[in-house]
DNA sequence: CGGCTTTTTGATGTCCGTCAATCAGTGTGG
DNA sequence: CCACACTGATTGACGGACATCAAAAAGCCG
């Protein structure tokens, strides 16, 4: 089991490609959702490209009967709806907030304008690449994990993105997700959400209070996802300076 | 729920892009793969795209404890691993051939070729966006529906695509996967799969009999699946003629 | 016919869902 | 300042969907 790596032959073409996307995303004025506001709604006619400034959100998808799916949990530095360029919206799927997010809007047509750079095209499909593969990893986790397996493997998950992307330096972060979000998100209800961080918490392996979680046992979590590949996809996609961050 | 197509301003695009991509692949040797054949191995130090031709395939990331997770099903007409053209392979992600396949490969490098055309790119970005869609659509299954509901939901999935390629004309065809395969793409096992494939015979909504699946009541699968958006996002992606698939 | 894979079925246990009540935290207004 | 409402988290009791173990039956192929 290997970490995928960005094609060496590419990785010049990458870099640029990434400063002329995102030079185009910081020319945008920055929005700004509180918590539950919907950010891309299902019926969006004109949906854009997001970068996510500060702030999570998540992508789902609502069946009629109210039962969610959550497909995607987005943490800053994040860029989607790339695909919004092409696809229409539909499939009432949506990306809201999970708490209060500053964000950039990118719409269609410019992202169109700007993938006519060879660069910033093959930026766009790594950067797709990158979210297929997160969400491979999580569709493996939900398919043959257990609740416990499931968990692990999100809050590892959490971690290694905010790691690599410099927003934590240390085993602890913030998650600003209720217990419900994340019961939509692993495929299980809250109540065994619930249960399953206590259990966690007597293992001593990790602590989720109040949407903050603390990593108490790294390894331990690990063999608890193990078999999952770490989320190491390309070095650093997206980078923003910490003073960008700060804004 | 509508159903999400492509951007208008962006078909024209599209369609060259379409054609351009596929005068590519046409121009590769059409390669062949018998049954369980790895078409893209984990380590594979150059992965290329596929374009498949005949026959089914799979994703599939396998754990070290032998469990394994199908990530997505591949049918014929279908495109893969266009990710390839910038990140490397890794991940214990392999592809494999479900049963008899034949297929064309586009080496990472030519296809970062030819993305230098805008079309293509563009053309490449909407192929990806039809993947992710599909695999969301198959994660809220996943995560929210019960046996039956998975398994209404691959059933009508495969249909659908099918029929949109033209490649069946009635609720009937060949879906040469075992059950354990389908257990490890529904994230449950081959015992409560074959199981639930007898209630749903019983309930008269399908027959699923050594690999030829009869649709028998289509409505009751689809309310059985409830809730699923339907498959349709971008009206027909690389179609191709009925004599060049019986090649 | 043997040897293989794939499917089916039964018995038994367990993980997780459902229902329901309680509790803690937060904010509101009298 | 305290009742009140509201949201989110926790816990218990119970049932059901699904896993596991094991064995046999059914296809498939040389």
């Amino acid at each position: 089991m290997k970490a995928p790596g960005y094609a060496a032959a590419a990785s010049e073409d990458l870099l640029t490609g990434e400063l002329l996307l995102r030079r185009a995303f910081l020319a945008a004025p920055l929005h700004t959702g509180a918590r539950n506001a919907v950010i891309v709604s299902a019926d969006d006619r004109a949906p854009a490209a997001l970068l996510f400034h500060r702030g999570f959100a998540y992508r789902s998808l609502s069946l009629p009967d109210g039962r969610r799916a959550i497909l995607d949990i987005l943490i800053p530095t994040d860029v989607t709806g790339l695909d919004h360029a092409v696809l229409g919206g539909g499939g009432n799927h949506e990306i809201v907030a999970a708490n209060a997010v500053s964000y950039r809007r990118l719409s269609a047509q410019a992202l169109r304008e700007l993938m006519k750079n060879p660069q910033v095209a093959l930026r766009v499909l790594a950067l797709m690449g990158e979210a297929r593969w997160r969400i491979d990893r999580h569709m493996a986790a939900i398919t043959r994990f257990d609740a416990r397996g499931r968990i692990a493997a999100l809050l590892l998950g959490i971690y290694e993105r905010l790691r690599r992307n410099e927003l934590i330096s240390r085993p602890t972060y913030n998650l600003p997700l209720t217990q419900e979000l994340l019961a939509d998100y692993l495929g299980i209800t809250m109540v065994h959400v619930s249960r399953t961080l206590r259990r966690m918490r007597e293992e001593r392996l990790v602590l989720v209070d109040r949407q903050v979680v603390i990593i108490l046992d790294l390894e331990g979590l690990r063999r608890a996802a193990s078999g999952i590949p770490p989320l190491n996809v390309g070095a650093a996609p997206m980078p923003q300076s910490s003073d960008e961050l700060a804004l």
